[in-house]
DNA sequence: GTTTTTGCACTGACCAGTCAGTTCAAATTC
DNA sequence: GAATTTGAACTGACTGGTCAGTGCAAAAAC
C-alpha cells in the first residue's frame, strides 16, 4: 500500500536551466500518481482523470505538463531505468574500487538491484509488465533502456570470463539475462508474498544461489 | 509473429460429460484469439470485436460461449497455468522415476519450463505481465495458480534437503521463487531478443548457472 | 427440433484530449 | 512602495469517439 519514495528524486540539476520548481513540483506528483496507478492497474486501465485525481491536480494540468498520456508514461519509464542502471554501475564500480572480485561485483549488484526495488516497487513492477509486450508505441524506449541495465551485468561477466574468474563456456548474454530475471522476480516475489522477510534474508538466498551453494552440504 | 501452438492442446477428456464438439472447438479459437492479442497489447487494450474477429467468429457467439471478457480470461489463465504445473510436476515424477538425484530432476524441470515458453510464448508473456498486479479481479485466481506450479519446485527443493542433498541453510520458497523467475526471464528474453538460439543452448546456460558452475574453471 | 452461430443495430458508460477562462507571483511602471 | 501588467501555470466543463455488453430474428449445424 504504501509505496515509498519517488521515482524521481534525480534533482533535474535545478538551477541551470531549470525551468520554475513550481513546475517540477507538479510533474513529480504526476509521476508519483502515475507510477502507482499504472502498475495497480496497467497502463490502458488507469484512467488520465485518476492520475490527476490522485496527483491533486486539475486533468488540464496533465496536458499542459505532458503531450499525451503514453508521453507522461514513456519519460516516467526513461527516467526509472536510468536510476536502477546508475545505481547498478555504481555498484559494480564501487567493487573495483575496493578490490573486490568478479563475483564479488555481481553480489554487490544484486544487492544494488534489491535495494532499487525495494525502493521502488511500484516501478518495477510496472517495467516487468511492460518490457516483453510487442506492438507497443514505446516499445523501442523499453528495449534501449533494457539493454543499458542488461548490459552492466553482461560487462562483469565478460570481464570475469577474460580474466578466468569465470568458465570462458558461460553464454554472457543469456546468463546476464538470467541473473537480471533471478534478481527480479525474486524481489517482486518477496515485496508481493512474503513482505515481512528483511532485504538481508533475500540478498543472503540469492547470493548463495549465485555462488552454487545450493547442492552440496552448505 | 508466428505464434505457435494453442494454450489448449489439453484435450479436456472429451468424451466424458463433454459438451458438443463444435463448442469445444470455438472455445479454443477464441483462447487462441485472446491469449495472443492480449499478450501483445494487455487485457484493457483489447477490444471483444478484435478477439471475436482474430477468430473468424461473430461477437455474439463470443457472449454465447462466455459469460463476459474477464471471465474469459480467467478461464484462460486457469487453463493455461494448470498445464505449466503438470509440465512440471511429470518432470519431477519422470526423473524419480528413473532413479536420477534431485538435482537432475530441477533440471529436468528447467527444461520443461522451456519447453513450455517456447511452445506457449504469447501466455508466458501474458502470465508474466499481470501476476504481479494487484487490485485486479482475477488476482486471486492467479495467486492461486502462481502457487500450484512454485510449489512443485519447492517440493523438490524440500526433499533434497532432508536427504542432505542440498544445503539445510537455503531458503526453500524464496530459491524456489527465484529458480523460478530465472528460467521465466531467461526464456523471455530468448523468445524477445535471440530467438535464434536452440532450446539446448539455452537449456545448458540456465543449468550451469544452476549447478553453480560459473565462476571457477569450467 | 434443439443447439449453436450469425449479423447487426443499439445503448449507455466511459475516457483522451481540448479550450476558454482564472489565478497569482514576479516584473515593470510611475 | 503602491498600482499595473505580464505570462506561466492551472482549471474543469465539454466534445467526439470508443467499447462492453444486449437483443433478436434468421440461418446453419448436428
Amino acid at each position: 500500500m504504501s509505496a515509498r519514495g519517488t521515482i524521481v528524486a534525480m534533482e533535474s540539476s535545478s538551477a541551470a536551466s531549470g525551468g520554475s520548481t513550481r513546475r517540477e513540483a507538479t510533474r513529480q506528483k504526476l509521476y508519483e500518481a502515475a507510477v502507482t496507478l499504472i502498475a495497480e492497474q496497467g497502463f490502458s486501465a488507469t484512467t488520465v482523470d485518476e492520475i490527476a485525481e490522485r496527483a491533486g491536480v486539475a486533468k488540464g494540468t496533465v496536458y499542459y505538463n505532458f503531450a499525451s498520456k503514453s508521453v507522461l508514461f514513456e519519460e516516467l519509464l526513461r527516467h526509472g531505468v536510468g536510476l536502477l542502471a546508475a545505481s547498478l554501475r555504481e555498484a559494480a564500480e564501487q567493487t573495483a574500487r575496493d578490490g573486490g572480485s568478479r563475483v564479488d561485483a555481481l553480489d554487490a549488484m544484486i544487492r544494488a538491484g534489491l535495494v532499487f526495488i525495494d525502493r521502488y516497487p511500484s516501478f518495477t513492477q510496472l517495467y516487468v509488465a511492460e518490457l516483453w509486450r510487442t506492438n507497443r508505441a514505446w516499445q523501442s524506449t523499453l528495449m534501449v533502456v533494457r539493454q543499458q541495465a542488461v548490459a552492466v551485468v553482461e560487462g562483469v561477466l565478460r570481464e570475469g570470463v577474460e580474466q578466468g574468474e569465470f568458465s570462458a563456456e558461460i553464454d554472457v548474454p543469456l546468463t546476464a539475462a538470467a541473473l537480471v530475471g533471478m534478481v527480479l522476480v525474486a524481489a517482486l516475489d518477496w515485496k508481493s508474498f512474503q513482505p515481512e522477510r528483511s532485504l538481508d534474508d533475500v540478498h543472503a538466498a540469492l547470493s548463495r544461489l549465485l555462488q552454487g551453494r545450493v547442492s552440496g552440504r552448505g
